[in-house]
RNA sequence: CGCGGGAUGGAGCAGCUCGGUAGCUCGUCGGGCUCAUAACCCGAAGGUCGUCAGUUCAAAUCUGGCUCCCGCAACCA
């Protein structure tokens, strides 16, 4: 490692192993990858972290499940991580888990020391608590004010908690996002400030008793840290900071880019930096956010069978089509669509037809023309210079793309040289020149420009395609000391009497029609079976209650006569109804699953006497009766339609 | 009246800061070429730039109203 080179610090965010990972995770990890092995290409002395997160309730119920520890069930998910990001070719230089005993040390520091700055102070979680469930339940999670696993009563309760306090921040913290480049893209900061920081911070709960599968607070021991502070930690811990297993917490940080998906932007623009501003630590320098991706349109779902394993695409298309794919279809902050359509089509029209297709050529007519070794003379001619140009500018353009984590550009500007050296090859007409003897010299310039555009090219993708463009170097003869990034933005750098080496096929072309239908095929393969897996867990009876109980409850038939979206909510309905007694105003959370006209005329069953409450500012008095379905929907329970409205439930 | 982003040829996007021939990729159609992975190159068709009004000599671009989408927050009683 270059001591006198720049650092550069680069980091995925910690995974949660309660499943296998899917494309998404696939997307940060091989954008980190590219940035991280480009960075090395230009010299940089890099640090690329990458890790799992995994304490937590739902892993210590999963693993309840199974009938493991936590640590045996984290531990097989770990190395289906790492399996995959070998089978990736991700080049991450540390793995943290947040189970290992350095980052639990530096855990338990970290948080003694806010303890002891007053940054966390003992507290009470107010909240609904049931005695024989023992489980703290919000308002919001309550059903018909009972506990919702075992239909008891909960009684008003507080538990003892540890909080951080963070308003002693929130200005810094606005400043930092309004005025600063550290959100990426900053399109997002007026989102947060305008959430979060104006209506004031509130303190965070940073610790829990109600499980057991996390860091203990050493001076508290029935605590446990909860997951801001454990997971966000491994960004330092992983360098060493508060423990002796690494020492390099002074090179490398502060760190140059957090990468995260928009789902976790939140905690890593707010709540991080509170903890280093609270630790007297210097801030991260970039937090990249990008978007979901979705599938079909649809956000990726195990219920709708869509989720994409990559192992599977992989093992068809290549590591590294896959890669291209993600990095170049997925821009900075916005979502991007995945299909297998969407997938080959890309695949096919870039990797294919574009810069395979130009290797193969270029090779092939070396081959055909020189017996595989150019001859040394030049000639320069038309067309030359701009091909030239381009190649050598290449190079300028995607630093500065990589710059901005704009993977996606960058990998733009390349193809853009790929396209114009396929233009090359029309406007010189090889197959012309090889004809008449006398242009041997100039036809040799021609192939020769070619191979030495297609090394600059396949140098910079190396941090993209790291598997095949080795393959590339092999075809076209160039040596080790040639593709370096210092080379890239040079010209004439294969040596004169340059010899190719005829080889496979680097990126097959695909049938876009038959390997749709492949996949289709293994999609619903898979389903049925997850579906079947997927049998709604069955919840337990509730406890026996006497039929003067039951009786406290007045179920009514009542029509829908009329029905509308509430405004400003996704998952609510109002419904007017009649309910034989004058009528009266439901609203209902299947919005999803239910449009106004599906419901209109329709009779349903209805709860007549709850207390009306307000929800999103609307009135509901009462609620629809509707069971949970398999995929997660909700279905309206109907009752005969013929029953006349107001008609009593018993 | 919670906050923010968006609506551009069949699809996906750029252009809008600093008004003045609407651009790119894929797809479609026509042509060229034959070195190559039926690939490559050239050309064409296709858009009243969501809608209504305003400012202006001139609006995709500026201003205001409206409709519809998408995030965040809240909300499945």
């Amino acid at each position: 490692m270059c001591k006198n080179c720049k650092k550069y610090y680069i980091t995925t965010p910690i995974y949660y192993p309660s499943g296998n990972p899917h494309i998404g995770h696939c997307y940060t990890t091989v954008a980190c990858d590219s940035i991280a092995r480009y960075r090395r290409m230009q010299g940089y002395d890099v640090m690329f972290l990458t890790g799992t997160d995994e304490h937590g309730l739902k892993i210590e119920q999963k693993a309840a499940e199974k009938g493991i520890t936590p640590k045996e069930y984290v531990d097989e998910i770990v190395a289906v991580f790492k399996n995959l990001w070998q089978y990736m070719n991700i080049s991450y230089d540390r793995y943290i888990r947040t189970t290992d005993d350095y980052h639990i040390e530096t855990v338990q520091k970290i948080f003694k020391e806010l303890y002891d700055k007053g940054y966390i102070y003992k507290g009470e979680y107010k909240g609904r608590y049931c005695t024989p469930c023992e489980s703290f339940w919000t308002d919001s999670q309550l059903v018909d004010g009972k506990c919702p696993e075992c239909g008891r009563d909960v009684v008003e309760a507080k538990e003892e908690a540890y909080f951080f306090k963070m308003s002693p921040f929130a200005e810094r913290i606005e400043k930092l996002l309004t005025e600063t480049d550290y959100l990426q893209p900053k399109t997002r900061a007026t989102e947060l400030v305008n959430n979060f920081i104006k209506p004031g911070l509130e303190d965070l709960c940073v610790s829990r008793t109600s499980f057991k599968w996390g860091i203990p607070v050493t001076f508290d021991e029935k605590h446990v840290v909860y997951v801001w502070i454990d997971a966000l930690s491994n960004y330092i811990s992983a360098l060493g900071f508060y423990n002796d297993a690494y020492n390099d917490y002074d090179h490398y940080w502060p760190a140059d880019v957090h990468m995260v998906a928009k789902d976790i932007m939140r905690f890593h623009a707010i709540i991080w930096p509170a903890m280093l501003m609270a630790l007297d630590l210097p801030l991260p320098k970039h937090l990249a956010v990008h978007g979901w991706i979705t599938f079909n349109g649809q956000k990726m779902s195990k219920s709708l069978g869509n989720v994409v394993d990559p192992l599977v695409l992989g093992e068809r298309y290549g590591a590294d089509a896959i890669r291209y794919h993600i990095l170049r279809e997925m821009a900075l902050g916005a979502d991007s669509s995945f299909s297998n359509e969407i997938m080959i089509n890309r695949i096919n029209s870039d990797l294919a037809n574009g810069l395979g297709n130009l290797v193969s050529r270029t090779v092939a007519m070396v081959d055909k023309y020189f017996g595989g070794k150019l001859p040394t003379e030049r000639q320069a001619g038309e067309f030359d210079d701009e091909l030239i140009a381009a190649a050598t500018s290449l190079c300028g353009a995607v630093d500065g793309f990589i710059d901005q984590t704009q993977l996606n550009l960058a990998l733009s500007e390349i193809f853009k040289v790929v396209s114009r050296a396929n233009k090359y090859i029309d406007e010189t007409a090889p197959w012309v020149l090889a004809k008449d003897e006398s242009n041997k010299i100039r036809l040799a310039t021609v192939l020769y420009n070619l191979l030495d555009t297609i090394r600059i090219i396949s140098t910079l993708l190396s941090a993209f395609m790291p598997t095949t463009m080795p393959v590339i170097w092999e075809q076209i003869g160039a040596l080790e000391n040639e593709r370096t990034y210092e080379n890239a933005g040079k010209f004439g750098v294969l040596s004169a009497d340059v010899e190719v080496k005829k080889g496979s096929i680097i990126f097959p072309r695909i049938d876009v029609e038959k390997e749709i239908e492949e996949l289709n095929t293994i999609i619903s393969q898979n389903l049925p079976k997850e579906e079947k897996e997927e049998k709604i867990e069955v919840q337990p009876v509730l406890p026996e209650i006497e039929f003067d109980d039951f009786a406290k409850v007045d179920l009514r038939v009542a029509k829908v006569t009329d029905c509308e979206k509430v405004k400003k909510s996704k998952k609510l309905l109002c419904l007017q109804l009649d309910d034989g007694m004058g009528g009266r105003q439901v609203v209902s959370g299947i919005s999803q699953w239910y449009k106004p006209d599906d419901l209109i005329g329709k009779k349903v069953m209805i709860v007549a006497n709850l207390k009306p409450v307000k929800l999103c500012g609307v009135e509901s008095n009462g609620m629809i009766c509707a069971a949970d379905a398999a995929d997660g929907s909700a279905k309206v329970v109907f009752p005969d339609q013929s029953l006349p409205c107001g008609a009593k439930v018993r």
